[in-house]
DNA sequence: ATTCTACACGAACATACGTTCTGTGTCAAC
DNA sequence: GTTGACACAGAACGTATGTTCGTGTAGAAT
């Protein structure tokens, strides 16, 4: 009953090689003559042979009286292949749609602003998000200043925002007070009657807002991302 | 002389929604015969004399004589397609390799890259990576605690580490002092023969090291990530 | 009306391509 | 030795599939 599992013969890692490369260069897979002349292999009825192999050790998946009826699942190292059309809807792209600072501002994305490319966004995986946040309408913002340090956000930070009027408890939220003409990203909790204001940092004290009416929400933050790399274009 | 140009018809469009669909769902493209059928074509010749035009038009590109030797170029809506390789390399996949806490311990991802779930690991699209990140071996590690405040990290944050000995100016390292076993999270200059460490925050103090062989960079950060969407399994 | 063009159908044709069969050589196990 | 599993080659076969051709219709141009 010993099957051995593992075993990739060099040819068995060729055929794979041709099958991923001609997919990728030619748009489609390849007729088992093609892997033949590609791979070395002079009789069709050798690659037919490897092809049931590699099928069975579940590296591709054959549709059998189909022309070119197969497709990879696994790459040569073993690594699972992702469909292609899994790889375009597993991304989702955020629009940049502006900057934030002390005194916040979010600029519509038709407001030609144009510092980035029109198609200049952020590209998140949908791994990344939660399925709710996926689907609604995200928009990105760019920090600009230091005004944040309290909620962990720096500058140059990228803030994954999700437009929403209301808040859950333990969400961080952006938050302007009534009177003040200043944004803040803020942990936001209900509580007895009054909302507590949790900066981010552990060591900052929370606000306390007695009168619930005079937080405006102006929306939930998803995610902060911060880029080290520095390739500013 | 008058040649309509944008001009697809109902069938074009049927056609092109057809050959996306098949393409995506089986993996290679569809045969004339199966075009026909899903798009109510009843005749080989006429699902031939679409696909002539949508190559005459740019939408796909054909190989004669060869069975599904067909690729799609622009979408229904005329938007570039990617090639199946693009989608493939847009996205990295970064293991992720353990955590980090005050008393930090980071594993390098040794040989055994298979110890974790194949879905446990964060996604990060190509482009929001360097070239040169994208393509060496990141690993990322989740941030356990408040130790890293003042590096601007907060507790379950995703730090993406690439793996170096040698850290340049301005680059943010994970750095260990010799006779310390404490790992941080600092911004590194080296200066006048002495280094520099500097928090993220910038309220806070820089350390001065002045043996900067007394400091052993283990990895250079290359990305923060702070998902805020609770989303515990 | 006639002609031309775009669109459509179905059948016949040619071949690209998957499948199958026979045969050969090697290497271990018996 | 014999057997049997395995890797490989080449030819023959059947068919899936692209191509071509003859025909027909509807509408615009002549």
């Amino acid at each position: 009953m010993a099957r051995k599992k593992q075993g990739l013969s060099d040819r068995h890692k060729k055929i794979l090689e041709v099958l991923e490369d001609y997919q990728t260069n030619v748009g489609y897979p390849p007729s088992i003559r093609e892997i033949g002349k590609q791979a070395g292999i002079s009789s069709t009825s050798v690659v037919n042979y490897y092809l049931d192999q590699l099928e069975e050790k579940g590296f591709i998946e054959r549709d059998r009286k189909v022309s070119r009826g197969m497709r990879l699942l696994k790459d040569v190292t073993g690594q699972l292949i992702d469909a292609v059309e899994n790889t375009l809807e597993n991304m989702v792209r955020i629009p940049l749609a502006g900057r934030i600072g002390a005194g916040i501002v979010i600029q519509p994305p038709d407001t030609d602003f144009n510092l980035y490319d029109p198609d200049e966004g952020i590209e998140v995986a949908r791994s990344m998000l939660s399925e709710r946040d996926a689907a609604s309408s995200l928009y990105a913002l760019e920090v600009q200043g230091d005004s944040m340090i309290d909620a962990m956000v720096d500058d140059g930070d990228i803030v994954i925002m999700k437009h929403t009027q209301e808040a859950r408890n333990g969400e961080m939220v952006a938050i302007r007070l009534k009177g003040s003409d200043e944004t803040t990203l803020k942990y936001f909790y209900r509580e007895n009657g009054h909302v507590r204001l949790q900066p981010a940092n552990p060591t900052m004290q929370p606000i306390i807002i007695e009168d619930p009416n005079s937080v405006e929400v102006q929306g939930k933050v998803v995610m902060v991302i911060r880029q080290m790399d520095a390739t500013p274009i």
